[in-house]
DNA sequence: TATATTGCGCAACAAATGTTACCTATAAAA
DNA sequence: TTTTATAGGTAACATTTGTTGCGCAATATA
């Protein structure tokens, strides 16, 4: 009996995360919302409780189109497993400034690198296959070369540096070899 | 004839960068500011303008205070002078998380690491001192070197990674090692 | 001591934003 | 076709923040 919804919660959250990727969460705003929908700001409470809810559910899909990023590198096989981690999260910081700034650019303390090692596990393991080293060592490693990458993601992000990805593709490639021969060499001598 | 003033510009700038140190900017607001001064709005608008140009003041109180980071490090000469300023950068993100957003986690599409070479020279000459390598090589070096340190000082500021200065003046060190070893490859063979 | 100047506190106004009441229009069921 | 539940648009209200007008009070000078 009551009229039809004149969009659904994913259109909704689409158009807003279209806003966030554009200037950032500050952007999302009721009525800005309903201009790029087309609407009043009804049909967005209609469906959601408030803009706070709205704002979370676009964060969770920040972290879904992160996640696809970091499957199609892995899918492409444009370059070997543990780089193509790295790469996709530069690629990322690159193609999505102000996504990435959400989800990697924030206050993180309840998310600790140090406490979440379960979660780049996968990666540990490439590099104690890569390197033979220990699985602590391995961890220290890949905290190492996360570091790189991270730095150069955040410059990326904030159009301080402009590297091709060729150029990202080699100091990679160089850094992860230089911390290679680091790691190995008590294993070595 | 008229009453004195009750605070200065100084007085009131220290008070707007104790609350941004806190809170970030988005903290300094008129009233707020007020509350911290003890006064009414009044002050601030006889001295200032507009909000804005006391949060550009802020601004540059912030970099001045990283300068005397900067400066302190290099004066007690704790460290060598090349580790010196990567160390200062990082004290500067964990003891005030907030002005190191500020400064150096925004938009920098005006200041680009690339367009800066001169303001950096002074640190590919130590690069160039230590290693022997040219100084298109020791520029590289040194941004591959401030990547790295610049992945440390964001992850602190976030708060995602807490090491002791110890283990950050150790990985430094080894850093710079590699790098040395890496980029002195060409000359050595 | 009287006066003129003007900083200051109070309160108001404007703009931006979140949120909601009220009424109209819609669409499925009877 | 009529009825009824309810989505949507309009406009209002609340809150936050920047900014300013008004009248009082402080202070150096005559």
């Amino acid at each position: 009996m009551p009229p039809k919804f004149k969009f659904t919660k994913e259109e909704i959250v689409s158009a807003a995360l279209n806003l966030v990727r554009k200037n950032g969460m500050s952007a999302l705003t009721a009525r800005a919302l309903a201009e790029e929908l087309g609407c009043s700001v009804k049909p967005i409470f209609g469906l959601f409780k408030n803009m706070e809810e709205v704002q979370k559910e676009v964060f969770s899909e920040s972290k879904r189109l992160y996640d696809s990023y970091l499957q199609n590198g892995i899918k492409t096989e444009e370059y070997p497993a543990y780089k193509s981690a790295g790469m996709a999260y530069i690629r990322f910081a690159k193609e999505e400034k102000e996504l990435f700034k959400l989800l990697f650019m924030r206050d993180r303390s309840e998310e600790k690198i140090e406490e979440n090692r379960e979660e780049v596990r996968p990666l540990i393991n490439i590099i104690m296959q890569k390197t033979g080293i220990s699985e602590d060592e391995a961890y220290m490693f890949h905290l190492e070369m996360w570091i790189y990458v991270h730095g150069i993601a955040t410059m990326v992000a904030t159009s301080y540096l402009e590297w091709s990805n060729e150029l990202i593709d080699k100091t990679l490639t160089d850094m992860f070899l230089g911390l290679k021969n680091r790691y190995s060499k008590g294993e070595k001598d």
